[in-house]
DNA sequence: TTGCGAATGTTATATTATAACATCATCCGC
DNA sequence: GCGGATGATGTTATAATATAACATTCGCAA
């Protein structure tokens, strides 16, 4: 799925073009321009790309990214560089395992999952 | 490590006593009668019990329960069951060999990681 | 006892997100 | 073309989460 409006295209763009995680505000002030006046128009758009899976919303920093690639809502692994501030999102694991080892979790059946690895990449060592 | 001060105790015990995560304004409003009158005590103290590692923040609700086990800050996974919202906090698996899939990537050294998954735990399936 | 550092109290404000309602645009059946 | 449904957008206000900045108090050790 592609982005559905010109909306829609254009918080995309913006958020593709940039290397880094995005607040929604930081959002509101690059796109005043373009017609952008309130923060609920940029969190409607926001919504709307996340569900079609084009946007990732990194909890732990509560800013939003493109996606390279789409993929259903809570099945990523982000990983941070705290050096550069660089973003890569990749596939995530099976940790169905993990829940095993646990009474009364062992029949847990995950459905959303936030996956945040904040470190140090290679070139920032 | 315990808590250190009558202040953090109480909010631990707190957060101890309830199943579910607490949002710092519901541990605000709880503890209204014991003396505390500004979200800056409430977060005072939980930044400290975050740092003791008897606490975690869950960011996908930005909520806060006590650790059963005491760890580094951002060194357990959290499971959340959306039917009855227990949490349960356990070990971390090891991503280290999903970095190395990605170029720029396989050097990447983790530092803190949010690991938060909501799905259904057996008795709410 | 006094001086230091940590914890606490207090006020104000910043940051992130949503609610509620109005308007507009598109499309479809008639 | 008209009318009605639907979804996108615009607008205003407010809720929810978090921090800054500074004053006061408490415990303890020199």
């Amino acid at each position: 799925m592609k982005p559905q409006t010109p909306r829609q295209q254009l918080i995309f763009d913006f958020l593709q073009q940039k290397k880094t995680p995005q607040g929604a505000y930081d959002i509101l002030d690059a796109c005043r321009d373009h017609g952008f006046r309130a923060p609920s128009q940029i969190y409607r758009v926001l919504n709307k790309l996340l569900e079609y899976g084009l946007v990732h919303k990194v909890e732990s920093l509560n800013a939003y990214i493109a996606c390279e690639q789409q993929h259903d809502i809570g099945q990523s692994i982000v990983a941070i560089c705290n050096g550069c501030g660089l973003v890569k999102e990749m596939p995530i694991p099976d940790f169905t395992d993990q829940f095993k080892k646990f009474d009364g979790w062992d029949g847990f059946i995950p459905q959303q999952m936030a996956v945040e690895v904040k470190g140090r990449c290679s070139s920032c060592n």
